[in-house]
DNA sequence: CAAAAAGTACGAATTTTTTCGTTGACAAGT
DNA sequence: ACTTGTCAACGAAAAAATTCGTACTTTTTG
């Protein structure tokens, strides 16, 4: 079997993930409806996509019921870690103080918000 | 002709992309040869490649000489800003907050770099 | 100028990702 | 038990991304 390059999750893929983290473990017909709201998926897609996941890892299948139930293999925190540190190399040669002025450029941030991560700068500092 | 849904370039466009951000300008030959460090690509794959993203409007292209000079239509800050915006929305539902947290997780960032963000949250704060 | 080297263009093959139709199994209500 | 609805499995088609062989053009070299 041809292994993949990148354990990256493609971009349906991460759809998903994104849905799993968001409302908990769920069955396909719940992660289609779902995905659905933002743009019509077909059942058997969804489901082909899921099973492919649990297939490379990347979910988690509890199929002791009628209805599988499917989890993520990674937290969203490891997820996250992954996906960020694969685009600092990809695109920003590793540089993640401009990953950081990208982003907050890149989306308005609250005080609050702005506060809470001077803490974790200051945190980090103190090390 | 059919409009891709996602103008974000794919994994092997933004490689191309990167190390004309690092190199500047380059012909079809250099680039080959900046990418085939990583791994071997062969020369007419690049030039396709590269022949593609002209037309997309990723590259622009001089071909007033035998060999082609190519450079990127976007600036490299664009071309971040608008990758994280992305990775924001599909990964982190938004939330500059958690990305800026898995970026300095991700990566160790130096006393001098943390300092330097710190002074953009400054500047954000007093706006 | 002829041959070799280096380039571009182009079409097509390959691989990866996404989509969905069809089939048969299970479940719920009548 | 029968009918209707929900589901998983599977294969295959469609779409998108990547790769490369071949033909032709321009430049360089002997």
């Amino acid at each position: 079997m041809a292994r993949r390059k990148t354990t990256r999750p493609t971009d349906r893929e991460l759809t998903i993930l994104r849905i799993l983290w968001d409302n908990g473990p769920s069955t396909v017909r719940q992660v289609n409806e779902a995905m659905s709201q933002d743009e019509d998926t077909g059942y058997t897609t969804t489901l082909k996509l899921m099973q492919i996941m649990a297939e490379k890892g990347l979910l988690l299948r509890d199929d002791s019921q009628f209805k599988h139930v499917y989890r993520p293999a990674l937290t969203e925190e490891k997820a996250q870690k992954q996906l960020v540190g694969d685009l600092l190399d990809r695109a920003f040669s590793g540089s993640a103080e401009k990953l950081v002025m990208r982003a907050l450029s890149a989306k308005k941030v609250s005080v609050k918000e702005l506060a809470s991560i001077k803490k974790l700068l200051d945190e980090l500092e103190g090390e």
